[in-house]
DNA sequence: TTGAAAGCGCTAACAG
DNA sequence: CTGTTAGCGCTTTCAA
């Protein structure tokens, strides 16, 4: 509750200097420094970052524009993930973080730059909004730092995030090819994320490697739901009853597709080879463990919120970060018996 | 980048007249106000949030006091449960949400008090600190309106919420006992955790009821890890063997359980029948899947907003809130097979 | 090395 | 119904 002028008073000097001492100005008597120092401790001071921001048009706050961060994102944790390594790097440098509810109709009434401009962030990071969603028109044309996690939009005041999504997908396919699968399906996410027109990307380019054809209608999308996922694969294995394995572009829909399998007396992975993508917790826990390619999402909060910040100081460099994946194999993919 | 000023200048206004019309104020010309009105969308106006809270005194925002926000609480996801909870409701209310960090040693040198008088927030849930934390003391003595989660701390300013553990516990246990089991075991969190006082409390309860004696060695600690829960586990089996049944506060000490069981040779739950606490997400993808006793994460973050916005709007109410507690009946209990 | 004064954008008495 | 004035707590010229 003291301000600086308590200070002033107690300390017996302006309010200019207090300011200059507590800020760690050279050009203010060390003596001075010391008995403002020792004031403003006994009368518990603590700078009110209001006032500062005020006038300084900074606020050392970050913006955090999550579309769905609903509880079903507890499943494959992309959400929370994300935003421990935002966390963590914000904090490392002095950065506290601002949650955006963009789940209320109240708040969805509000533009982007509404919601950045009246909470004066310094920046944004944006993770979970689909490619058609209204805010990514506003970010681009506006001029508020921020950084997009999945989205690969680059200019002086936007930069993004990503994984490598056609060469894990690649990786995931080139490794069902080397067990011997030939009839190869594929359950991608939805048409409104930049993530799953690269994995179908990654998926074609193995099947071209390995002087497979590509047969369209045996991918199809399943909104990168488990339920959905399960669906799909019913109507896939059905459909095409030569597909020996399949790639999905989500954990969640693997293990969807998992249960479509068990439910039509097929079994993981001698009669199917399932694969998934993410690597979420759930993918070594479910019987059988899942084949996946694995992304790093603390990373990339992690490196969201040091590119940002990084924008916000002003340092130069690249606005844009591309993580690796790696594959890890588990039980829910096998050599294929049916040759 | 409009303020009130440039509305004023345009609209051949006050600026008090703009503040009056723009807030709603009853006290001014229809005819001004829409004037007004079509300025600041023109201009595209928006508040200068810092400015208005600099001198009303009120943020609209709350604090997120999370120790312990770390990639490893995406297996049981609670963090993430229950600030989704509070986002929603936040959200439905016209508050923010700011996250202090409090993992980096950069933070961890800020009081409480510092934290939260900084940013000016209006009050702040506090959720994951242990019982000894140097954060509790100070909120108890700070009137900054809290709510504390799992912690039962209330005064005029602290409210909290709580699952009704000792219910919960009791039920998981009495489950056990009516499936034949005589000789339970229980692996309980740590000492700083209220909420392992109430499950053992709830555990001695039903032995009490059931006429079976308390035996204390039959009781560990397994920190809610789950590698500890395995290393417990085994302890608890190799000592004693005519353990049938143990009920582990948390659904991951549980699963670090069932693997000690496995390794050791015996069947869950045909050798041992084992029952969480939690109903986390892996509860139903183990196998076999995990008997617990669900509580609702997302329930609690709700309600800690809801108890706090009532607080800070001065609301009359309960400082408090138990959530009740549901048996999940899976795969990893069953009768007892020696009898 | 220090202080006086202005101003960040807003709201809130108090007059008129 | 509207405007004048003051002030929230801070930083920042500009003088001294």
């Amino acid at each position: 509750m003291a301000t600086i002028k308590d200070i002033a008073k107690h300390a017996g000097v302006s309010v200019t200097t207090v300011s200059r001492a507590l800020n760690g100005y050279s050009d203010v008597n060390e003596k001075t420094r010391e008995k403002i120092k020792a004031v403003a401790r006994e009368l518990q001071y603590s700078p009110n970052l209001l006032a500062r921001s005020l006038v300084m048009k900074k606020t050392k706050t970050i913006g955090l524009l999550v579309s769905g961060m609903r509880i079903e994102g507890s499943k494959d944790n992309f959400t929370y993930e994300v935003l421990c390594g935002i966390n963590d790097c914000a904090g490392e440098r002095g950065y506290d973080l601002i949650l955006f509810s963009t789940n209320s109709e109240q708040q969805q009434q509000k533009t982007y730059n509404q919601l950045c401009q009246e909470r004066k962030v310094d920046g944004v990071i944006l993770q979970g909004i689909k490619i058609d969603d209204p805010y990514l028109n506003e970010v681009v044309e506006s001029d508020i730092p921020c950084v997009l996690v999945d989205i690969p939009i680059e200019s002086t005041s936007v930069g993004y995030v990503t994984t490598n999504n056609k060469a894990g997908a690649k990786l995931a396919v080139d490794h069902l090819i080397d067990l011997g699968h030939r009839h190869i399906g594929m359950i991608n996410g939805h048409e409104q994320a930049f993530v799953s027109k690269e994995r179908l990307l990654g998926y074609q380019e193995a099947l071209v490697k390995a002087k497979i054809d590509f047969q369209e209608q045996y991918v199809v999308n399943g909104s990168f739901l488990e339920s959905e996922g399960e669906v799909q694969a019913e109507k896939l294995l059905t459909a095409y009853p030569e597909m020996t394995a399949i790639f999905c572009a989500s954990d969640l829909m693997a293990l969807g597709a998992m249960k479509a399998a068990r439910r039509m007396g097929k079994r993981v992975p001698e009669d199917l080879s399932v694969a998934g993508f993410d690597n979420i917790m759930l993918a070594s826990y479910s019987s059988p463990t899942l084949t996946t390619i694995a992304q790093d999402r603390y990373q990339m909060g992690f490196e969201s919120a040091i590119l940002l910040i990084d924008m916000l100081e002003g340092k130069e460099g690249a606005h844009k970060k591309v993580l690796k994946t790696s594959l890890v194999k588990r039980e829910s993919t096998s050599k294929t018996q049916s040759t």
